[in-house]
DNA sequence: GCCGTCACGGTTGAA
DNA sequence: TTTTCAACCGTGACG
């Protein structure tokens, strides 16, 4: 695909209609609204739109994770040859069976669980299409099923555990240096801790400029980086427990600026050469007085590889921390989500530099 | 002015 | 190999 291509909004940030923003901006995103500040302002800042920003923060104020949900791809089949055999079973057994009591069946015999069971009206079209006539054999009976992805093919359960969503196996690598250990992730369902921001965020490398600059063009796959961020994060290799070649992976959504070395991820787009190329802000909105040393300053990992230095967003922020506002409504759910995240993920945050 | 929500046009990837 | 379809995306507009 070629890259290069995108467009600009009305903040005059450049996104990529249909694509994620990437990890960096959207883990910028998050660390702003740790530190109080509002989601208008981080719109602003990073010249995202403010519906984006308010997902994103919802997003992970729902998970716990930044990522972007896995995109493409179809919902794992729920009728499995498995469940119809045993549809069928039922049926033979009991002909005069109601599709709703297959349902509760599947499930008391532990053949599908809450998450697979089909609907009942997929039961009946089970019943109607491949059962239909219980005096011929059915293409899926007798123990031996027939059909290809037979038996092992799909789970057994899969409860949105996505037997190729999530298992390694399903993760197609374009970068064969990057060993993927986890498969990429359906967000939404379940979402592993590790990729909590928490795990993101004492990732110097994550933002590390050398690896933004890594990034040409619009390469990764969606695919790509999901499973490089979910399956890395999960796995204890790299930096800070990740594999910089995902942190790459992630980059690759162009975020060119070599010169990203005061991380400003987002923000430091230079408009001229990257149309469509993630830069940023067409206009810095960050002016090069502010750096924006995203990384470097803004958190520390416990794991020690970074350090953390709030004062440094503090003063080059230029704005007002709700936080420690006080006069102002609880600013957004992140607010929660900090206490969350510094307890549970032993994040310092700091938020008020104090 | 801020924020949540939704329609829209887009991309992606499994089937 | 190609097509279909349903997932997700961010933007922009509305209330």
């Amino acid at each position: 695909m070629d890259q290069n291509y995108g467009e600009v909004n009305q903040l005059g940030g450049v996104f990529v209609n249909g694509r994620p923003l990437p990890n960096a901006i959207r883990l910028r995103i998050v660390e702003l609204a740790q530190l109080g500040i509002r989601p208008c302002d981080i719109s602003r800042q990073l010249r995202v739109s403010h519906g984006c920003v308010s997902k994103i923060l919802a997003r992970y104020n729902e998970t716990g994770s930044i990522l972007p949900g896995a995109i493409g791809g179809s919902k794992p089949r729920v009728t499995t040859p498995n469940v119809v055999k045993n549809i069928r079973d039922y049926k033979q057994g009991d002909p005069g069976i109601f599709a709703w009591e297959i349902r509760d069946r599947l499930l008391a015999d532990g053949v599908c669980d809450k998450y697979n069971v089909p609907s009942v009206s997929s039961i009946s079209r089970i019943l109607r299409n491949k059962i239909g006539n219980l005096s011929q054999p059915n293409q899926y009976e007798n123990g031996k099923q027939g059909p290809p992805q037979s038996g092992l093919s799909y789970n057994h359960i899969y409860p949105y555990s996505y037997p190729n969503a999530m298992s390694p196996s399903g993760t197609k690598m374009s970068n064969p240096g990057v060993p993927v250990t986890g498969g990429h992730v359906s967000i939404p369902r379940g979402w592993p801790s590790a990729h909590t921001v928490s795990n993101i965020l004492g990732i110097r490398a994550f933002m590390d400029p050398t690896a933004i600059a890594s990034a040409e063009g619009y390469a990764p796959k969606m695919e790509d980086w999901s499973s490089v961020n979910r399956a890395t994060f999960a796995s204890a290799h790299g930096v800070n427990g990740i594999d910089k070649s995902a942190i790459d992976a992630d980059i690759k959504y162009p975020q060119p600026s070599s010169t990203l070395s005061s991380y400003v991820p987002a923000c430091a787009y230079s408009p001229s050469n990257q149309y469509g190329v993630y830069s940023g802000p067409a206009g810095s909105y960050v002016s090069p007085g502010h750096h924006w040393q995203a990384q470097g300053t803004s958190l520390s990992h416990p794991g020690g590889g970074v350090a953390m230095h709030p004062s440094d967003i503090h003063s080059s922020m230029a704005f007002k921390h709700a936080v420690r506002d006080g006069d102002r409504k609880p600013p957004s759910p992140l607010s929660k989500q900090q206490q969350h995240l510094s307890s549970i993920h032993g994040l310092s945050l700091s938020t008020s530099s104090s």
